[in-house]
DNA sequence: ACATTTGTTAACCATATGGTTAAACTTGAT
DNA sequence: ATCAAGTTTAACCATATGGTTAACAAATGT
């Protein structure tokens, strides 16, 4: 039954809602746009998704499901604060920098209905802060950090690496970089970022 | 020919069109809505505003000429870089408790449409950054702060203050906090980030 | 070969939406 | 009282939009 094409008309449904999607938002995204850009007849829209509802969903399930695991690098593995900010800090930069529309699209449509994030919750693998907490805690205590509350921490961490993406068309005018200057001005937060919160934080 | 009753009508339009504007955006708006609210004809919004377009704009520009002199306060006084990040953090935090809608709908309508921030920089009063650059690298050349981008900094005091705001599901479901928490996290917070960047970037 | 399931399309539908119009009402001036 | 300008409303309009239908095409199983 399936046409083993190169991509399936199932994908390149999702592939164009995607683009639209993330760039228009949900109210802003056309059906017909999007089925042209999938070059395909709007009714397929339909007959695979059901409706525009639904093929949303799939697309914003997609996009969480790539940002958890980036999350999950800094949340549970077994190194160290300072090594685990540094990894963090250069990855996700790294990674957001492929994907800039990513951040505002989810930011925006969890603004926009709240129970969104209640669904993401009961699926597992939904980014957890226990083991963090704990290993922060610990450093404390042997003197490594100074004194934090381990969730301002991570929200600081959060804050700093995805807030130039999220406002880039702000930071852009405030600093008036054009695209080129802005690229580099993040790129080198990859590493002037983690500075800046080690700095903070490490006992001297 | 003016009623001077309690609010002109077309402060009416103006303040139920911010609450639909800011809460569902350009695109999910509705002028039917805004009429409701407003409790007028729906014709009235373009007897005075001409289009949803114009309407739009109107609320925009009235935000952002609300944001614009917090930022100043940070960009244009006399006092020392920790101060002014004291009071900033401080201030900044207070004013976004009480609109809270304001950085998303900004950040989100800039995103959407890029040349709006055009028509913004061509206004007075637009943030500019040179005192403050002049300022950070004063006090870096006097040995007051470490070494740090002033642009860089800029941005990172910003990131720090706006994030917790615009991204506030988000983060309420990593921390699972419920309202009330989260407001109390948000309000130590006006605190708590000055002395995080003022750790960070303080020769000691 | 043929029937059945799956995939695809053009045409269509009901409704929502931004916007307009023409008539009515209000108000202040003369 | 009358007039003109500004204000407000109900009804209307053209179009866009999400979604449906019915017929057709392609693949698959027997």
């Amino acid at each position: 039954m399936k046409k083993e094409k190169e991509a399936t008309t199932e994908q390149q449904i999702l592939d164009a809602a995607k683009n639209v999607f993330q760039s228009k938002g949900m109210d802003g995204a056309r059906m017909q746009e999007i089925a042209d850009k999938a070059g395909i007849n709007k009714a397929m829209l339909h007959y695979y998704y059901r409706s525009k509802q639904l093929l949303f969903e799939a697309v914003f399930k997609n996009a969480f499901a790539l940002l958890a695991p980036q999350l999950n690098i800094i949340l549970n593995d077994d190194s160290s604060i300072e090594d685990k900010i540094r990894s963090f800090t250069f990855d996700y930069t790294s990674f957001m920098m492929k994907h800039p529309y990513l951040p505002n699209f989810i930011i925006n449509e969890l603004n926009r209905n709240e129970n969104f994030i209640i669904k993401l919750k009961e699926n597992s693998g939904f980014p957890n802060l226990e083991k963090f907490k704990a290993k922060v805690n610990t450093e404390i205590s042997q003197g490594i950090l100074n004194p934090i509350d381990a969730e301002q921490l991570f929200v600081n961490i959060l804050a700093l690496n995805i807030f130039p993406f999220l406002s880039k068309p702000l930071v852009k005018a405030f600093t008036e970089k054009d695209e080129k200057n802005y690229k580099e001005f993040v790129e080198s937060r990859k590493t002037e970022v983690a500075d800046f919160i080690i700095n903070s934080i490490k006992r001297t």
